[in-house]
DNA sequence: ATAACTGCAAAACATTTGCATACAG
DNA sequence: CTGTATGCAAATGTTTTGCAGTTAT
């Protein structure tokens, strides 16, 4: 079955993913600053998907006092560690995901009530090598999403039950 | 190798997309404006990929006056009736291509200088179909972006000849 | 000390919307 | 005629930016 947003992170993996920004910012010379411990805590703590301002409203429901531009900076500078993967599902704003421990997959969008689900399949890891060889490019990541129409009942935009399904 | 944004169009398939505009607008009781068609016909003088503000560029240009917000529109229509593809590769602005007679395709993007190619693997139908069933959601399309660096000795934004890559 | 980071508000940007006018049916 | 489509400009919503003040190192 679908699985959302990867696992609850364990306090092991907390550790991890600070010590993993903890380095990062020795290597690129900059700074520790709490609002970025903070930010990653609470991108660690969310489970699924989720979009800048909500990030930002979660932590203004928690009183860490953060700006907006802080919440945009930090997500870059967590994407560059591999810690955060961004995708842009509709032309809306971009969304978010925890980055760490947790395998590739891809997305399957119902067009009717926005629900996500999760797969992966090997074979696109075949397809992409093989693209890699022909156009002599190295592939850095891919993203891949399905389209469609679920079946769920109560799927609030459907066309109307019982009606046809002209599209 | 990489074929970008479909052939060069013939009289025919100029009449027969027309044909299907018409159509449509008929089906839905809208009206056969001369923008629509205007707006058309430079989409499918158009080679390659184009977003709406160059849509719309190309239109003054050649002296056809219609104004933005009818050019968003029109693009709407036509992706209604599949005379257009809407990609969102960055996130950026969406991007187009004409939608009649050109076969299904991915794409590959350079992330250092956006040269973009186009490609097509049969693997990715079976995925499709796996998916489908799998999940039972009537899948309606796909959007598979692959991303990379290419080999090019000219690309612009590569990390400079010779110097260590850190970003 | 001092350069990097932050918050704030303004700017930037693509896209959408409201309304008065034009025009296809 | 009549309601739909258009043009214009203002509004929207997300993300970025400039700058003065803070703070990690």
């Amino acid at each position: 079955m679908a699985r959302r947003g990867g696992p609850i992170i364990t306090d092991a993996m907390r550790t991890e993913v600070q010590r993993i920004l903890s380095e990062t910012l020795k290597a690129r010379k900059q700074r520790q600053t709490p609002e970025r411990f903070a930010i990653l805590d609470e991108v660690y703590a969310t489970v699924g998907h989720f979009d800048a301002d909500e990030l930002y409203a979660r932590l203004q429901e928690k009183g860490v006092r953060v700006s907006r531009a802080t919440v945009y900076n930090t997500l870059d500078l967590l994407l560059d560690c591999n810690l955060v993967v961004r995708h842009q599902f509709g032309s809306k704003q971009a969304t978010y995901e925890r980055g760490y421990s947790y395998r590739q997959h891809d997305h399957l969008i119902c067009l009717d009530c926005e629900e996500l689900f999760e797969f992966c399949d090997p074979r696109l890891q075949a397809i992409q090598e093989m693209v890699q060889e022909i156009y002599q490019i190295g592939i850095t990541s891919h993203s891949l999403q399905m389209y469609g129409n679920c079946m769920r009942e109560n799927c609030p935009n459907r066309p109307a039950a019982g009606r046809d399904s002209t599209a």
